[in-house]
DNA sequence: AGCACGCCGACT
DNA sequence: GTCGGCGTGCTC
């Protein structure tokens, strides 16, 4: 119409309608999203994955809930370029990513990043080409034998690869192309290879004693009722926690929906992997930082479709984009893994607890040794709790026992003392295996020069440098900074000077070398079994028995079973008690534990020997008298008058600068800008626990309030307060566990 | 996060 | 004389 054409005529229907503006997320630290305008024609709604121009590039986000800033002028908006063919991000999800933000103070972008790592898999997957028999053969041409195959081949209408039909025909790709234009083949779109089984809720899995029988009957009521409910699975190594999670899983799957398992170490996850696969029959959907990103692609792909019924991963999973979650089991709750320490800072399990009720899921927290914040929720009945109380198969608790460092010490330069010598030696001769976990990688934690007292340090943190002698190397194990082992020593020169002083895991394989000279030694530590593929191997060496000593650091505590390993000695028990950390009784108590529980599993007791030079310490009392209800009450009775956390509110300020008087400074204003009141308390500033991390100074401030106070308020008014300049950072982190 | 613009050293 | 270092700052 002309008339159209006329800008100042009558107000055509066209420019009736205002601007169409939507709110688009970019998975950038932005702070906010951004609004662009919709291209007449294109149909968006929240959700959707769009490509956008920003600055000059283009970038992949996600239409957002909510109005746009009318107060951005028209002129300033730019067109959404497209939509990209992937499923649409959830509701759900959406709310989680907003969620997340708010509660870490963190951008949404930045959340968002998480939930889109996988920009590739908003791509359509390019339809593979095949062909299939047409529906009524032409008369005219001849059927020939090799013809007759194709055809043979292809009767069931189903659309084949060519590659495939050459192959299974024996004919030769060409014989394709002729009977396409003799009219007999048509170019058809081969559907998409399934990427995962379907695992089978009905497959026979291993029998269930009485007691797990209860408890799984009501994880799939729970699991069954379409609404959001936690429940606390605990009991001890053993007692089939796993295959009692697994029937909520089956429960979950039954109503067609998907199921998110959340291990600490997906890595080293092998026999997690058997036992899933003897009850259900399939492999799950796997979710870590180490796939390629194919798998990664697919896998991505396949969850956001519904192809993908069950996945088990890391933390990062959380973000997936489940269409319809309905259980999410975090196993090993207590894991300081889950905690993310980098980026958005948070902590997996107490997310999956948000994400579990944003989709009416169920939610399990599994563990041998909960947390305290997840015994507390037991108890006051924010958590539905399940004790399996026994072993199953009646195999018995090891016993644990204490061995003094101060009266039965080992010889000079030398960390096993005579009662554990004893007592591996023992476990040897009756062909059984032993354990001795040192959480310490390397040689040696320290080296110092014998003549001028000098400590080799890391350059750029506040940490000793770690002598891995196998690899003649000085290694910081916190920035990643690597030197030489020197000649003489760096400060005073003298040569040959410098000695180790403590033990790592390779200092206790050459004790033992020297010892059990005949034993068969296996070293298990994170830089000898580098992936999924070693740890398997290693485990499956133990378990046919080709080794008879293992020496590792935390990474055997995990999960393992070896079912002739009968001792395990801890070498240094008290090793995690220093620092002055608020969990480190906690976590000393679920890493020993831990350890402990991977001796003697089948008919043989097992025995293990905790070396300590505080063996009065409620810890060590507590794993020899198996009590851990009495340690976990006296531990809340601890922390319950401080308003300490569970009991109470923490957040940190980390503040960082390369130059040490910026961080000093910010770190100061911010101190007397720090809020107050009843019940909200400031600490510091201090230096963090790693004063010098990365080259960086770092200072930090911790809030503590009362459990009924939101810290986030808080944090925002407070950092408002304070201009940081560009060379300091201040990190925010909720809920710190740990130091930082 | 990119990618710009923006002011001071070693090279064709 | 330029190429280039990465320090602040903006992107609807």
């Amino acid at each position: 119409m002309a008339g159209a054409a006329n800008t100042r005529g009558p107000v055509t229907a066209q420019a009736v309608a205002a601007t169409t503006r939507v709110r688009v997320l970019l998975p950038l630290p932005l702070g906010a999203a951004y609004d662009y305008r919709v291209p007449s024609g294109m149909a968006v709604a929240p959700g959707c994955f769009v490509v956008v121009p920003l600055g000059g590039r283009e970038v992949a986000g996600v239409v957002w809930d909510g109005a746009a800033d009318p107060a951005l002028q028209d002129a300033r908006l730019r067109d959404i370029r497209g939509v990209l063919d992937a499923p649409p991000m959830t509701e759900t999800l959406r709310r989680f990513v907003d969620w997340v933000a708010a509660y870490t103070l963190s951008p949404p972008g930045a959340v968002l990043r998480m939930a889109m790592s996988t920009p590739s898999a908003l791509e359509a997957r390019a339809p593979q080409a095949g062909w299939r028999s047409t529906a009524a053969r032409p008369e005219g041409p001849r059927i020939t034998p090799p013809r007759a195959r194709v055809l043979a081949l292809l009767a069931d209408g189903a659309p084949r690869a060519g590659g495939e039909i050459a192959r299974e025909a024996g004919v030769a790709p060409a014989v394709l192309r002729g009977m396409a234009d003799a009219g007999l083949l048509e170019p058809a779109l081969l559907p998409r290879p399934a990427h995962f089984t379907r695992p089978d809720a009905a497959h026979p899995g291993p029998v269930l004693g009485a007691e797990q029988d209860n408890a799984a009957a009501a994880l799939r009521l729970a699991a069954g009722r379409r609404a959001f409910g936690v429940t606390l699975l605990t009991g001890v190594t053993g007692s089939g926690k796993t295959e009692v999670y697994f029937e909520a899983i089956a429960a979950t799957l039954a109503q067609g929906r998907q199921a998110l398992v959340l291990l600490p170490e997906i890595a080293l996850s092998t026999q997690w992997l058997d036992r899933f696969a003897a009850r259900f029959g399939a492999a799950p959907a796997l979710w870590h930082s180490e796939l390629t990103s194919r798998t990664r692609r697919e896998t991505w792909r396949a969850v956001a479709e519904g192809e993908a019924p069950v996945l088990v991963g890391a933390r990062s999973a959380l973000f997936l984009p489940f269409p319809d979650l309905g259980l999410i089991v975090v196993d090993e709750e207590h894991e300081t893994a889950f905690k993310q320490e980098e980026g958005v800072v948070y902590h997996a399990r107490d997310m999956a607890v948000v994400r579990a009720r944003l989709c009416s899921a169920a939610c399990v927290l599994a563990s041998a040794t909960p947390s305290l914040e997840s015994s507390v929720n037991a108890q006051t009945g924010r958590y539905a709790a399940l004790h399996l109380p026994a072993r199953h198969g009646g195999a018995a608790l090891p016993s644990v026992s204490l061995v003094d460092m101060r009266a039965t010490p080992p010889e000079r330069g030398r960390f096993i003392s005579p009662p554990l010598v004893q007592a591996v030696t023992d476990t040897l001769a009756r062909g059984e295996q032993a354990m001795l976990f040192l959480n310490r990688r390397g040689y040696a934690p320290m080296t110092l020069c014998r003549s001028c007292g000098h400590r080799l340090r890391c350059p750029n943190c506040t940490a000793w440098l770690v002598e891995h002698r196998a690899a003649r190397r000085l290694q910081c194990h916190h920035c990643g900074h690597v030197e030489g082992i020197p000649e003489a020593c760096p400060e005073c020169g003298t040569p040959h000077s410098t000695v180790p002083i403590g033990p790592g895991v390779e200092r206790v394989l050459e004790e033992a070398s020297a010892i059990w000279p005949d034993a068969r030694r296996l070293v298990m530590a994170s830089d000898t079994i580098p992936g999924p593929a070693a740890a398997a191997a290693a485990a499956k060496s133990i378990q046919d028995r080709a080794v008879d000593l293992v020496i590792g650091t935390q990474i055997v505590a995990k999960g393992w079973h070896f079912p002739h390993l009968t001792l395990v000695g801890v070498v240094d028990a008290d090793l995690g008690l220093a620092g002055g950390d608020l969990r480190a009784a906690e976590r000393t108590f679920q890493l020993l534990h831990q350890v402990a529980g991977r001796a003697g599993r089948e008919e043989r007791p097992g025995r293990v020997l905790l070396q300590s030079f505080a063996p009065e310490h409620p810890v060590m009392q507590a794993l020899v008298a198996d009590d851990l209800e009495a340690f976990m009450a006296a531990e809340a009775d601890a922390r319950r008058p401080g308003h300490w956390p569970p009991f109470g509110r923490l957040a940190a300020l980390i503040v960082s600068a390369e130059e040490e008087r910026a961080a000093d400074r910010i770190a100061r204003d911010l101190g007397l800008a720090a809020p107050g009141g009843d019940g909200v308390e400031v600490l510091g500033p201090a230096p963090a626990p790693l004063a010098i991390l990365r080259g960086r100074h770092r200072r930090r401030l911790l809030l503590k309030t009362r459990r009924d106070i939101a810290v986030q308020p808080l944090l925002e008014a407070w950092l408002a307060k304070v201009s940081v300049p560009g060379n300091v950072r201040v990190q925010v982190d909720v809920d710190p566990v740990g130091f930082l």
